[in-house]
DNA sequence: GATTTAAGTTGTAATGAGTTCAATATTGTA
DNA sequence: TACAATATTGAACTCATTACAACTTAAATC
């Protein structure tokens, strides 16, 4: 389940940044838990391996992650922010009812946007939000917002 | 510049929202300032036209018109909520350089998103970030984020 | 190995958007 | 006018994020 941390040493050298066991840990869990955490998340989950992780660390090394592309920011709702490691380029989709966020696949490049000609486009975010399939099968339920 | 109020009024009724000033006054606030403006930029617009009125009234009134239909919350960034008027569903740019958002027109039914079958698909958002024609042009300036 | 220097980490305090809530004001209706 | 229902207001609160200063670690030089 673990990836090599020496790989991922190497990858944090290549991007200028030092490789610390927090980052490397921090960056490895993002990885191996692509359910996009948000920082809280992080926090808890590694809190076995450090415990003494503080969350201006995870602050600071998520955004370091950004700045050099590793990893990706991912804005669903406002109030909480999540992280993705996933560089190619996807969607993700909401579930209003039970709250969880699916990837899609998406071919960015086929989105014909008019008007932005010469215009320098680093990032594409696409997000959906509805209802998945499991809740709709489901539909007699009470409404747990999520 | 403003928008008849008898039509804004009978909008809102239509939508079963009761017409009081604030309500319209926001709402129209919102549809001739097609700049997304944010809670704090309703706020400080209305100032004149409504000086007691409380941004939680103000957070009161989108909410209800985002659950009517009427306006659109855009999370382009974290920690800036924006409101917009138009329907049509069209795409945000964000530049880095100066800030501004610019709508572009996107045919959101031609995204091919694969794996989302038997979801019910509510909301579509795209938004993409780079810099801007006009400051692509200024490239020798300094950076000024936000 | 000891010393110096730079960089990273930590926890506390500050910030600020958004929410809650009780008191007050407004509106519609009899 | 009186009543009931709804809307508005502002202060207090919450909570994610940021700022900052003290501390720790790691690397570099002697």
């Amino acid at each position: 389940m673990d990836i090599d941390a020496n790989t991922l040493s190497e990858l944090l050298k290549k991007h200028g940044i030092k490789p610390s066991q927090q980052r490397l840990q921090i960056l490895s869990f993002i990885i191996s838990n692509p359910c996009h955490p948000t920082i809280d998340q992080i926090h808890s989950g590694l809190h076995h391996a450090l415990p003494t992780l503080s969350r201006t660390t995870i602050y600071n090394a998520v955004r370091i992650f950004v700045e050099a592309g590793l990893v990706q920011e991912v804005t669903i709702e406002n109030n909480e922010v999540r992280y993705d490691a996933r560089t190619e380029r996807h969607g993700h989709f909401k579930c209003k009812k039970c709250g969880k966020i699916y990837d899609f696949n998406i071919c960015m490049e086929n989105i014909p946007a008019e008007g932005l000609s010469d215009f320098q486009i680093d990032t594409k975010n696409v997000y959906f939000t509805g209802i998945c399939k499991d809740c709709l099968k489901n539909t007699s339920q009470e409404y747990r917002n999520k």
